[in-house]
DNA sequence: CGTGGGTTTGACTATACTCAACTACGGTGG
DNA sequence: CCACCGTAGTTGAGTATAGTCAAACCCACG
């Protein structure tokens, strides 16, 4: 179901397979999208080499609003992923003159500034421990996860580490730790199970 | 200066004194401000007691756009601080209706998505002392201070520890380290200068 | 001159990082 | 169909870094 309130816009199906840079750091925006299906990561790498993703976009999310010169964190497909595309100089037209498409636009916005500062606050969460934890439980919110139902990541171990700004490492040994502790469970790499009603705080 | 493109919209001045809330957490918006002087901090109080600066605002930076039912994060004056009151129903208003305006509206929530993803960059930064400088380095972009002039801190050390995602101490530690290796000076708690020409990549 | 908040320092501990080896899985090609 | 290889993930050992608890310090204020 496209978005009703930007039909009046003129807009591109396109798939991006696994891996596919959407736009790049540094480049002039022009178009924001509409996640159909897949995930799209944002990302930013360091002049250390350090890749920070800034936030995951799930079916549904619209990304790549940018107001400014130019793009400040790059966007990439982390499986399959199919976009609806806007072009950019909609935002301008409709902000001012469409009053559903324009609240619509800052919504997104709003949403963008909720998702950066929820993960603001994950990242705030000292141990490692209760980074994965608040990751899986906010996955399973968004994927609208029944508790006891297998999660499926739509991204690597990487991602997630560096979602989290933990080493993959660590990580890895956080899950198996939590695995012990059956607070969750591994069924493989991209498959996790929330086991007892969370008592993580969102 | 007032903001020509709100000139449309009544709005009050208000002045906070130090560590005064201006709006806390699960409130309804009622109300976005734009800083005329002093510095808002903007936090989650985690169920642990643990706090989370997500953004300092500062001369000039409007906030308290949200959309959603009710506040994400409290905002509170770290000092004697000046703001302009607007009524959050003029953002229904405006958007759809004065292009000016509309469009205004949409760069100050552009404005705060790219403070937040600067942030999580800077907070992926590794080590403390990276962060530290970090934050200097954004501080003094944002007073325009000429390197080798004190910068004056409009907010104390737990604050910024707590925006950084340090334990006080070790802010304290950090900064102590950075200014043997002469890469800052303390000229007093509030008071800091930013040595050599900075090498940390912005 | 005393008081108290904010800041710094100290000693010790816990946690996560680094480097490195090892394992499991999936795809490719013989 | 099976062996091989490469990528992604896990595990191990040792180290560095930041956290915790606790005490001293300093300055602004009454």
């Amino acid at each position: 179901m496209p978005l009703t309130e930007l039909e009046p816009v003129q807009s591109w199906r396109v798939t991006a397979p696994k891996g596919r840079g959407i736009y790049d750091e540094g480049q002039p925006p022009e178009a924001f999208y509409r996640v159909e299906s897949g995930c799209v990561r944002l990302q930013v790498i360091g002049a250390d080499g350090r890749r920070q993703i800034l936030a995951f976009f799930l079916l549904g999310d619209v990304f790549g609003l940018d107001c400014g010169d130019c793009r400040q964190a790059a966007a990439e497909a982390t499986v399959k992923t199919d976009l609806t595309r806007y072009p950019i100089a909609a935002v301008e037209r409709l902000l001012g003159s469409n009053p559903a498409a324009a609240t619509r636009l800052m919504t997104a916005a709003c949403d963008m500034v909720h998702a950066l500062s929820a993960h603001l606050v994950g990242m705030g969460h000292a141990s490692a421990e209760e980074r994965a934890m608040w990751f899986f439980e906010w996955l399973s919110g968004r994927q609208g996860a029944a508790r006891g139902a297998p999660l499926d990541l739509p991204m690597n171990r990487r991602d997630v580490a560096d979602f989290l700004g933990l080493a993959q490492e660590t990580l890895s040994r956080t899950l198996t730790r939590l695995e012990e502790r059956n607070l969750i469970g591994v069924l493989g790499p991209r498959r996790i199970v929330l086991r007892p009603p969370a008592r993580i705080a969102a």
